[in-house]
DNA sequence: ACGATTTGACCCCG
DNA sequence: CGGGGTCAAATCGT
């Protein structure tokens, strides 16, 4: 155990040294832009894992590898992944009074990611982020052009899961949808997914593809055909972090104390950049592969964890039972679909123990 | 038959 | 009192 930690420690500390270097690198006025693009890449991914390493499981973010978008993964970590946050959950859990409901809202960790599908045909909705959501209602909301979704852990009675994220899609541009996830995952059943070769296989696509409805946009009427499309071109973003806990921003990721401030303006700048220039130049190599039958079949790795717990995905999927957080994110394929990109994903991969299945001590 | 979604009613807060 | 969030009965889909 002691050995984990200082692995873990080890992993930590060298990505931290790594990105550090990286940045360094990319401060060089001299560097051609792809050497740039390459440098943030790796600078991403040497984020990724230390922030897996850190989290012991996925934030919200890397749950998007689910959505083939993995290339997105933000820099930002998540106050769901923060002590405090955890026990704000753990009380909400503990005392689950129906009145409480509402002061539960206040202090449970809230984050907002915002998610652009740009499918180009119209057919696109709440991406499975990973976990099973059922809606349990809609309203129209004052000033928004769109009805806002309301959903929540499919596991909230079996297991208490007191999830939910409310899904809006945004009046100015219909192709995002701002979600705003609340409390973390308790439930043990997300074991998300896994991907697994299971899936790349026609039946696994198609398999998915018939279970696919438990997530749907809150106007949506075109729900067949969305979800043949769901998963193709869509681009997902973090976009915000916990609102009411604001110190906590970057809860989980924080750097060594040196200037953290700079760092975080770093952080900003870096990013946008790199998502800006991965938007364009990945969304440019990737495409045709997502346009391709056999590619884009592939690509149907994003696989609603609840409805794999039995048969697959028990093998690259572990989830803590308590902490909500998926420890292993499968590498999504679309790495191997962009022979023109040489980025590491395996970053996203987090290093593990599957024998480990409690990691609440992690936090204790 | 069962689980998910829809939708109007209801509750709480500001 | 109105708006946002949740409940729960009705309805739908498989």
């Amino acid at each position: 155990m002691e050995k984990t930690m200082d692995t873990e420690q080890n992993t930590l500390m060298s990505e931290l040294i790594q990105g550090k270097e990286l940045t360094k690198q990319l401060s060089n006025p001299s560097s051609s832009p792809k050497t740039r693009q390459l440098l943030i890449q790796k600078i991403l991914s040497t984020y990724e894992k230390a922030l897996s390493v850190l989290n012991s499981g996925a934030s919200p973010v890397d749950r998007k590898l689910n959505n083939n978008i993995t290339i997105l993964a933000s820099p930002y970590s998540f106050p769901k992944c923060s002590p405090t946050n955890e026990a704000l959950d753990q009380d909400c859990k503990d005392q689950c009074h129906s009145k409480d409901v509402y002061k539960k809202r206040k202090t449970m960790a809230r984050w907002t990611e915002q998610v652009k599908v740009c499918s180009g045909t119209g057919l696109e909705g709440p991406l499975d982020d990973g976990y099973c959501w059922r809606k349990y209602g809609q309203k129209d909301i004052l000033g928004a052009s769109y009805p806002r979704g309301y959903y929540r852990c499919t596991h909230r009675h079996a297991q208490g899961c007191l999830a939910t994220k409310l899904v809006q899609r945004s009046d100015d541009d219909p192709t995002i949808f701002e979600v705003t996830y609340r409390g973390r995952h308790t439930c043990s059943q997300n074991t998300r997914l896994a991907i697994s070769s299971a899936l790349s296989t026609k039946e696994g696509a198609k398999d998915k593809q018939s279970r696919y409805h438990h997530q749907q946009e809150p106007e949506d009427k075109v729900k067949q055909s969305k979800e043949f499309m769901i998963h193709f071109g869509t681009e997902l973003k973090v976009k915000t972090e916990d609102l009411d806990n604001k110190e906590e921003i970057f809860p989980s990721f924080s750097f060594p104390q040196t200037s953290i401030t700079e760092t975080e303006n770093m952080e900003h700048d870096i990013f946008k950049d790199s998502m800006m220039e991965m938007e364009n130049n990945f969304m440019g190599s990737f495409s045709p592969s997502f346009l391709s039958p056999t590619t884009s079949e592939s690509n149907y790795f994003s696989v609603s964890p609840c409805h794999m717990n039995n048969s697959f995905g028990l093998d690259q999927t572990v989830r803590t039972p308590e902490s909500g957080i998926t420890e292993i994110i499968s590498t999504p394929n679309s790495v191997t679909n962009s022979p023109t990109v040489d980025l590491d994903f395996s970053l996203i991969k987090v290093d593990f123990d599957p024998n480990f299945p409690d990691n609440l001590d992690y936090f204790s």
